[in-house]
DNA sequence: GTCTATATGGCGATAGAC
DNA sequence: GTCTATCGCCATATAGAC
């Protein structure tokens, strides 16, 4: 009996959040989403105005559960053995807890790239500096490596896409036991490190 | 002169692929592919009977465009290490040409899982029966591996972010560079290939 | 703060003229 | 084979009662 006082405005939040995350913004209805509350339709425009600035609470909200961890990870001053490690611990555990997130951003990233970007600046992040400190971090490691960039991007796909294509790999791979994938996934908290890490030494 | 003489029912077909590919199956109406087509709304019911025949009819198309180079890849007598080059090699090239593929087969993937199991089995791939050959070519190899299963997601999801990602990391990472970020994608056909093969050998 | 009722428009789909 | 007209429905959004 403690709980149970979350207010309809966050009620609302919670709800939208799955709903969107489930179908994408064309494929949600204002409909789906008051039903799934409870509630009346007008409501959600009681409170939110319109379907695009809910979404766009949504979606920043979600965004903001991730995104930050990336510049304070790769804006440390750990050794890049170790950023890659926290990267990776940390990336997996949020995706595990929100299997839906990747493909969602994916979805939204590739029909609104500026949106996204916007929200990056504003969460203090300056992509360019960050590829220029591990190009600098792997000077100094007197590695040769062709450009940071792919560096990064290897980082990013290896630990997004596992999730990005779960549903399929899961079903073909692992017989649909979700079990299995989950410790799958948690098998990769060391496997990408390694993989980068191999490949960063020999280079 | 020669050319030109495409028939309205391909034209649709060719049309309605880019409309769908840009803004998924539920961002796009039958108005959209019916204006830029520069036909009557009433066609596309005439030719396709409905939305979502049309959208199958296409999805099939896409999807078998790139799909059956998979099993031909795998289950060839390849060494493992000439596979990867293959495997890269290709589907850079397909995704170069068809730059919004992997974000709308991820898409789908997400939504309806069993719908695109069902398009691979009926192509002939059997996924356990590769990720088996892999595993077999690894242990003649000697070389111990987890699992072959994080072989594979890894070549994947190396060769597919970069395309998912595209519209974001070319924006922050290359100024919006549209031949700077085709540069580095074909690195990329060196760059993949090597950071597996460093893996497996380390391994 | 929550509801009912309604405005307005777009949707997928079909009938039928030409 | 291509069009106009129209059906029935559902979408987002708002006005106003309680």
């Amino acid at each position: 009996m403690t709980e149970k006082k979350i207010s309809t405005e966050e009620h609302i939040l919670d709800v939208a959040r799955e709903v969107f995350m489930l179908n994408g913004y064309s494929g949600t209805s204002m409909q789906m989403i008051a039903d799934k509350a409870g509630i009346n339709k007008s409501l959600l425009h009681y409170y939110y105005r319109s379907k695009e600035k809910l979404f766009r609470k949504i979606f920043e909200k979600v965004f903001g559960q991730f995104i930050p961890h990336l510049g304070v990870i790769f804006m440390s001053e750990m050794t890049l053995e170790k950023k890659i490690y926290a990267f990776v611990e940390r990336y997996m555990d949020v995706f595990v807890e929100n299997p839906l997130v990747p493909i969602f951003v994916l979805e939204e990233l590739s029909k609104n790239p500026e949106y996204l970007a916007e929200l990056i600046k504003e969460a203090g992040i300056n992509p360019k500096v960050m590829i220029g400190k591990i190009g600098q971090a792997l000077e100094e490691e007197k590695i040769y490596i062709r450009d940071p960039r792919h560096f990064f991007v290897n980082l990013l796909g290896l630990c997004i896409f596992p999730f990005a294509a779960r549903p399929l790999i899961e079903r073909m791979l692992f017989d649909n036991d979700k079990d299995a994938y989950d410790n799958f996934l948690q098998e990769r908290k060391k496997e990408v490190p390694q993989l980068i890490m191999n490949a960063i030494r020999k280079a």
